[in-house]
DNA sequence: TTGCTCCTCACGTCACGTGAGGTGGC
DNA sequence: TTGCTCCTCACGTCACGTGAGGTGGC
């Protein structure tokens, strides 16, 4: 068969049938007297064999290798072209991120193509200070996805807050952090409940109301915490457990006060207070309880202080006593 | 400056920089009395500006007609390269596919390489024919992971069964599709019931009993029959909904049929339609589960129908006694 | 005088496409 | 005789690296 058949039957050009020719890779079995290339049907075979190692990425060099070798173990190969594969996949990703964001940013001309450009750069560059400059940066207009995205990935404690800021700042912060706080990671939910406590709006609210039944204990600590500076009376059932347990109780209490500024959620909390009071005899407990009780708006705090001057535990009464003379004379 | 210290600067070799200068790209401004080139600030500016717009996958051409044309837009440019970028990875996560299944296939030398890939191209086949032959082929060693995600995604019907018999004689199937019960589209968990469906082990049939608290509902359904089939008394609920809705009403009566082979499970089937019977008044819903109940052991069946025997309903009445005639005559 | 820097020219890489200029086959 | 096919040779693509062979600058 000659070299046009061969051509419109295997989808290779001739021009590529010559070239494997040359590189001894699919050599045609013969010539006739008149110099045609003239290929037989195991001839054919191979040019198959060939095209379809290169689907997997070998390069003709690598595909005469294996086609020519018999001892030829394919593992390492392979190995190799996942690890070339995953390498470029990685950096594809990577650009077309890069790109996504210069798009959202609406460049007017290549200035501001450069400007935005040197400012993603900046993000992810290794130290923290230049991270911190390209999102302080005045010429900084970092599109909301690539603030939301960074933010929940960044472990330097002052580029995150610069990041939360510059993400309150865009208008779009709850938007774009929405999908975050549905991921599989503890730590993500995480970023976006503290990048939300910074997002004074609505939306933001909201979302961290859904995320007080978040699975993870330290999410739901800060949502409650972010929710409890807001005022909100949802917050109180984790805030009186962060009290008793004492984890970040200090916090917590500071929030109840916040809260029971409020009339009908200030009732809610004297009485969740005594309740806590009465259920527990754990002495380093009860101790948190009435320091947090103290933190409270005067009446409510003398009032539930009142409940434990006389307590059947000396230094709880004591600490009571202490407690109530304190606001009484301020 | 003089190319050398430019270089150095830049991290672009000399090579490079003469490169752009041939192009035109950045020519140094000056050239000392010798020849040699002369660099100045601007024109490192204008390097950095290069290097900063290369990083986004433009061509030195590309660099050169932005930085030069005044009154250039960058939108176009932007939406090329973004999707020049998805198409390259849309590619690469084919490529890198194809490549893992090769290497899960562990071939031993590049026939075997040869015969895996034409089979995977044979799956990725337009022509449903070509995908069968691909399952079905005797030389077929398919992994099974390639097997499960092509099983979720298959959309004919002959395919996806022939997917789901080479699953199941895989060994692996209940492993390799658990993950898609987790999936967020109903579609992916449905095809994943389906297939495990045909898969008769322990595992399967625990993630099977876990998918009937599916929130969609004909992934319940399916289910439903499934764990039937298989005697699962937990299935009972999900069967009895779907005859008394209609639903798959015959499948599922045979299915509670089946299951009502056991004693303890047949008591609870009895019960079952009895009080469904006794719960409605809609006559399409009280036939169904007449005729259900007909299908059931003729101990089970006989019981159920002499309760309805004298229904108020003729047409429940008389249904009942007919069906009890032909059980009793069988 | 001796390293160091710089110069131009040009080949090689990789997988092709596209001619030019010429000739065999029905 | 006339299209069609085939031949070889060679340039162009793209972003470089790496010489060779020669020369200026401190």
């Amino acid at each position: 068969m000659r070299i046009g058949e061969v051509a419109r039957r295997s989808g290779v050009s001739t021009r590529m049938l010559r070239h494997y020719d040359s590189l001894g890779l699919v050599r045609p079995t013969g010539r006739t007297s008149t110099g045609y290339r003239e290929y037989t049907d195991a001839d054919i075979q191979r040019i198959f064999h060939v095209e379809s190692l290169r689907t997997l990425g070998l390069s003709l060099r690598q595909v005469g290798e294996a086609l020519d070798d018999p001892a030829f173990a394919p593992a390492t190969l392979i190995a190799d072209l996942i690890a070339d594969a995953e390498e470029r996949l990685r950096r594809e990703k990577e650009l077309l991120k890069r790109l996504r964001a210069v798009d959202a940013s609406a460049p007017t001309g290549w200035e501001a193509v450069l400007r935005i450009t040197e400012l993603l750069h900046g993000l992810a560059s290794p130290s923290a200070a230049r991270r911190q400059q390209a999102i302080l940066a005045p010429e900084a207009e970092l599109p909301a996805d690539t603030l939301a995205e960074a933010a929940l990935t960044e472990s330097d404690l002052n580029v995150a807050g610069a990041l939360r800021w510059a993400l309150a700042r865009s208008g779009q912060g709850a938007a774009k952090l929405a999908p975050a706080l549905a991921s599989k990671d503890a730590k993500v939910r995480r970023s976006a409940v503290l990048a939300l406590a910074k997002i004074d709006d609505e939306a933001s609210t909201d979302l961290l109301t859904a995320a007080l039944d978040d699975a993870d204990d330290a999410v739901r600590r800060h949502t409650a915490l972010a929710l409890g500076a807001r005022g909100k009376t949802e917050a109180v059932p984790m805030l009186m457990r962060m009290v008793t347990e004492g984890t970040n109780d200090v916090d917590a209490a500071e929030r109840l006060a916040q809260i029971a500024q409020d009339e009908k959620s200030g009732e809610r909390i004297r009485a969740a207070l005594i309740a806590a009071m009465n259920t527990t005899v754990d002495i380093e407990v009860r101790s948190r309880l009435v320091q947090a009780a103290a933190e409270m708006p005067p009446d409510i705090a003398l009032d539930v202080l009142e409940h434990f001057k006389d307590d059947e535990n000396e230094t709880i009464a004591r600490t009571a006593q202490a407690l109530a003379a304190i606001i009484e004379n301020r």
